[in-house]
DNA sequence: CTGAAAGCGCTAACAT
DNA sequence: ATGTTAGCGCTTTCAG
């Protein structure tokens, strides 16, 4: 039964020809005869042919293979962005290796190690925290493979990148909380090595000049995305004497874990209103709902596959573009203040 | 700057040796000495050497890529098997492919075209519906690479497997429920065609059988996992006169739905309880906490990818086996009545 | 339209 | 301990 795989050449053999008429068949080539394309075919089928991409691969130098580096796919916005990259370069006959960085360099290491030596096409990341890995991420544009990024940019890089503004996330998200009637408000920051949650920041910050009111350090606090930090961020928070009459969390996470400790000693939102951050599928369903920003994950996915697509189209002509999707405030009754 | 990629005659060139020696050394065989090493690897890293992976594979055989196909990433459960296997493979140097099949035939098809062209050294997958698809495992074994399933597994195969006791799962559930007091207890069954959903089902009608409790066909509810669906079904069920004292839903999702439109006419769980399966993060803080059902997707990742390994290292003396995991019962205020 | 020939970069007997 | 040799399965000029 288990015979050696069959290859170009037993099917070559069997009708009689070469193994490059075979290959050029198989592949669709114009300068073959439909007859020859048809039999070669229909005996591939019959010999129960299974192309071995790294023989092609090899010989081609193309291995129709991306990688995808994200921070972890548990999060709703990363595997989002899988499926819209899946959805356009599965079109193209690409498959994807993913790896996943767990937000620690030795991981992006292993990661990038795993790519390279796959000879991907191309790459697709999410970069780490923006200090250290940008020898990985210039290695790759040395070896001459595209890279995208999304999510998290490396700006000096100047690769092609698909980001959602998070400047005009916070500053909205912010804005919105002040509309409400909110002056006191809270900032959980996330880790302000990465630019996004650095964004998020400015924009608060901007929000409160914009509206007169004047920003006090206290009131950001270092939370990283993670339910138990926002727990405890908010234990702290009903420890101090002065008690926010807001809180603009650059997670969802965060947010939530404050949501959970708050309620129970406040009115949410009227004491006060809680804002998260990447409308993870949760915040529409604790209660009360979750007021988010919402990131447009697949469409991210969808565009970054096909800057990746156009790179490899005009490989010497290609102008890398940075695209910045906007961010979209989803208000929901954990901010709404009925005054 | 851009020049060729060095390949290991670069280096044998430059070190005046040859290239089976550079090979070596880089694979750290025996029989090659220290201070040769040394100098390739030194000479190695100089050149900035990025191994080629692809031509290993070729000559190999081994690609040491292994795929592994999950319904959707988005999922937890499958994020968490996911982060199992990658964390065991990955000390044995393997890479992971990962292939979506959104519960669909033809992206599973798609799945297995992919994997087999890059000709993965192993699959671990967890299949779609139990029929239709048989053909695509049968023949990975017919090539002779390693397969090992979890979660939905198809015992025809005769592969090794790792599961949760899907069966035990349904009925302690429903047990549970029984011991609250709940006589009349709806079952939101999943896809029937599903094995673990028929074993959920019929764990459901063994607790009622053992209790003496008729069962009753019209309280067996279709429910796939979907929020949406769930509310649905609980819209539904309200239309009827005959209320239920509980439902036992085969997924967190379709639980959490019909929560949502439940609570609002009732009381949870006092007129209805309600338990879920899967252990979904969000079970823990929705109102009320959800009772649910924990399959320790991360153990079944690390279990399943060290049965890949162990069929590896000795291919042919290997005998698979069937793990089943024991599911954890996860009590919580949605199914507590206080009577 | 098809064939012949030459490898892609690496590994693995078999030598020495 | 290292060198020689022969490909893995496929693509791709260059011929005809």
């Amino acid at each position: 039964m288990k015979k050696s795989k069959t290859t170009i050449r037993d099917i070559a053999g069997a009708l009689s020809v070469t193994s490059s008429t075979v290959s050029r068949a198989l592949n669709n080539h114009p300068a073959i005869s439909d007859d020859t394309k048809q039999l070669v075919t229909a005996m591939a089928r019959q010999m129960n042919y299974k192309p071995n991409r790294l023989a092609a691969a090899l010989r081609s130098g193309k291995s129709m293979n991306i990688g995808v580096i994200v921070p972890m796919v548990e999060r709703s916005i990363f595997a989002a962005i899988i499926r819209g990259i899946e959805e356009v370069v599965a079109q193209s006959g690409y498959g994807i290796i993913m790896c996943q960085t767990y937000d620690e360099l030795r991981y992006e290491k292993r990661a990038f190690d795993t790519l390279f030596r796959s000879q991907v096409d191309g790459v697709i990341a999410s970069a780490t925290r923006s200090s250290g890995n940008i020898e990985l991420y210039k290695s790759v544009i040395e070896e001459d493979i595209p890279l995208i990024l999304f999510d998290r940019s490396i700006d000096e890089l100047g690769v092609s990148s698909v980001v959602v503004d998070d400047f005009k996330g916070g500053y909205e998200a912010t804005r919105h909380l002040i509309e409400q009637g909110c002056r006191k408000i809270v900032h959980f920051a996330g880790d302000l090595d990465i630019k996004i949650y650095q964004e998020r920041l400015k924009g608060y910050k901007a929000a409160l000049a914009e509206e007169g009111i004047k920003f006090e350090a206290h009131r950001v606090i270092n939370c990283p995305s993670d339910i138990e930090r926002g727990r405890k961020a908010a234990e702290q928070i009903i420890l101090d004497n002065d008690i926010p009459d807001a809180i603009f969390s650059s997670s969802d996470f965060a947010a939530l874990g404050a949501l959970q400790v708050l309620k129970s000693k406040f009115k949410i939102p009227e004491d006060i209103a809680i804002v998260g951050f990447a409308n993870e599928p949760f915040t529409s369903f604790v209660e009360p709902a979750m007021t988010t920003v919402n990131q447009h994950g697949r469409d991210m996915g969808r565009l970054a596959a096909k800057a990746f697509l156009d790179c490899v189209a005009n490989r010497k002509g290609y102008v890398p573009r940075q695209i910045v999707l906007q961010p979209e405030l989803i208000v929901r009754a954990s901010s709404k203040k009925l005054n």
